[in-house]
DNA sequence: TCTGGGGTCCTAGGACCC
DNA sequence: TCTGGGGTCCTAGGACCC
């Protein structure tokens, strides 16, 4: 473990409504929220107001009367997260994007080219707001657990260096909320016992954190709050699923309105697997009810998938079977399909001669071979003529989605 | 405050194997 | 036949993050 600060986290601030600031300069200084149904992101104006991200539309304009929405443009995020993180790839190849708008970058071993982490850091900020436009705090210390917490501290647009010597003293009054893990049901659970601090969670026995939190909950606080954190930057992290979840209003749990909505779904992930070459075992289906409470149910399959059919056919069964054992609720609210045990290619199967045709679902069948032919023309016509030009369209979900298309698109998108 | 959409990781019980 | 211990996989639920 380095014996100096050397991780920088980077966190634009307020980062899709600072872009929005950015193209519309009547929009600065004002309370924007981006979104509409559901608040994407809010200005740090707004955000005086108690405005938050995920909030419903209705409350925050409640909150605070003169806010502004405004629509998404959602392909110029894209490409100003991307030239930020250009940016720290200057001074660092050891970069851990974690989202669009931030990064880790252990700079341990540019310190005889560029100067101190703290100089790299203000140098990343300036160089940000001259060629992207855009504010970003950065926070450096010795781990990326604690320089995430200095990056929430410099909140807005400010740099905080934690040296090593001065690790207790800076974590020591922070609320626990601050650190990576702890949400609202875990700090309930600390203020029960009376902890609020960082510097209280440290001076309270791993055994007790623990059996209050579990163990592995227990044991990370614990780390972190006396300093034993060592996680390294990992700049590549692959993934472990793909899903696709759409809220649907209060509907019949009928097949019509089932049905064509699993099937939206199930093209959206499937393509997006097909896309990354991937297939995978384990089926998760989760069904919301109009009281919001959620089940979900999952089966693994013998072989992995990756035709749109045969996932759509999965997903209606494991959901017929969450209705069976819920039959007093009459509405969804909720539908998503995940796929995980992800492998690559399922296409390799099908270049295979195929012995093992008992499940007409597989690749080898002919019915598997239909379906893969079928797949892969539709994705090539999506992809000359884009995504809606063939295929189940968003009809299935009504008009029930408070999401910009825009927004799933850029949710989806490899970073 | 009753709410979107994309994810990760952990827990706990049961099945099954050696 | 009334009984150990460890490991792995599967399933369902939950907390959390951006």
């Amino acid at each position: 473990m380095a014996a100096t600060a050397t991780i920088l986290h980077a966190d634009l601030d307020a980062f899709y409504a600072s872009v929005e600031q950015l193209l519309n300069p009547e929009l600065r200084g004002k309370p924007i929220a981006v979104g509409g149904g559901v608040v994407l992101a809010a200005s740090y104006e707004a955000k005086a107001f108690g405005v938050r991200g995920g909030m419903p539309g209705r409350l925050a304009r409640e909150l605070c009367p003169g806010l502004q929405f405004v629509g998404g443009h959602f392909e110029e995020y894209q490409r100003l997260g991307k030239q930020a993180i250009a940016v720290l790839e200057d001074f660092t190849p050891l970069i851990e994007r974690i989202s669009i708008d931030e990064a880790f970058a252990d700079v341990g071993g540019s310190v005889h080219l560029f100067g101190t982490p703290g100089d790299m850091a203000a140098t990343v900020r300036r160089r940000v707001r001259d060629e992207c436009g855009l504010p970003i705090s950065v926070g450096v210390a010795r781990t990326k657990h604690l320089a995430k917490i200095a990056s929430q501290v410099a909140k807005p647009d400010g740099l905080v260096v934690v040296e090593p010597e001065s690790e207790l003293d800076f974590l020591h009054d922070l609320p626990v909320e601050l650190m990576w893990g702890v949400g609202p049901v875990t700090r309930a659970r600390l203020a029960e016992i009376g902890v609020h601090t960082i510097g209280q969670l440290a001076e309270t026995p791993g055994r007790s954190l623990e059996g209050l939190l579990g163990r592995a909950v227990g044991g990370k606080l614990g780390a972190l709050a006396w300093n034993r954190d060592p996680r390294d930057v990992e700049t590549h992290v692959r993934a472990r699923s793909v899903g696709a979840q759409s809220a649907l209003g209060t509907r019949p749990a009928a097949d019509h309105v089932i049905g064509p909505a699993l099937r939206h779904l199930a093209d959206r992930v499937a393509s997006r697997m097909r896309a990354k070459s991937l297939a995978g075992r384990t089926i998760t289906v989760r069904v919301r009810f109009e009281d919001l409470r959620s089940v979900t149910r999952s089966i693994t399959l013998p072989a992995a998938i990756s035709a749109t059919a045969t996932l759509a056919e999965v997903a209606r069964d494991l959901v017929a079977g969450a209705l069976a054992d819920h039959t007093d609720e009459k509405h969804v609210s909720l539908l998503a399909i995940s796929v995980s045990h992800l492998q690559r290619d399922a296409a390799l199967q099908l270049e295979l001669p195929f012995v093992l045709g008992d499940d007409d679902r597989r690749p080898g069948t002919e019915q598997g071979a239909a379906r893969w032919v079928l797949d892969r023309a539709v994705d090539a016509v999506r992809e000359k003529f884009g995504r809606d030009s063939v295929g189940y369209g968003s009809v299935a979900l009504g008009d029930h989605r408070s999401v910009p298309d825009g927004f799933r698109e850029l949710a989806e998108k490899e970073l």
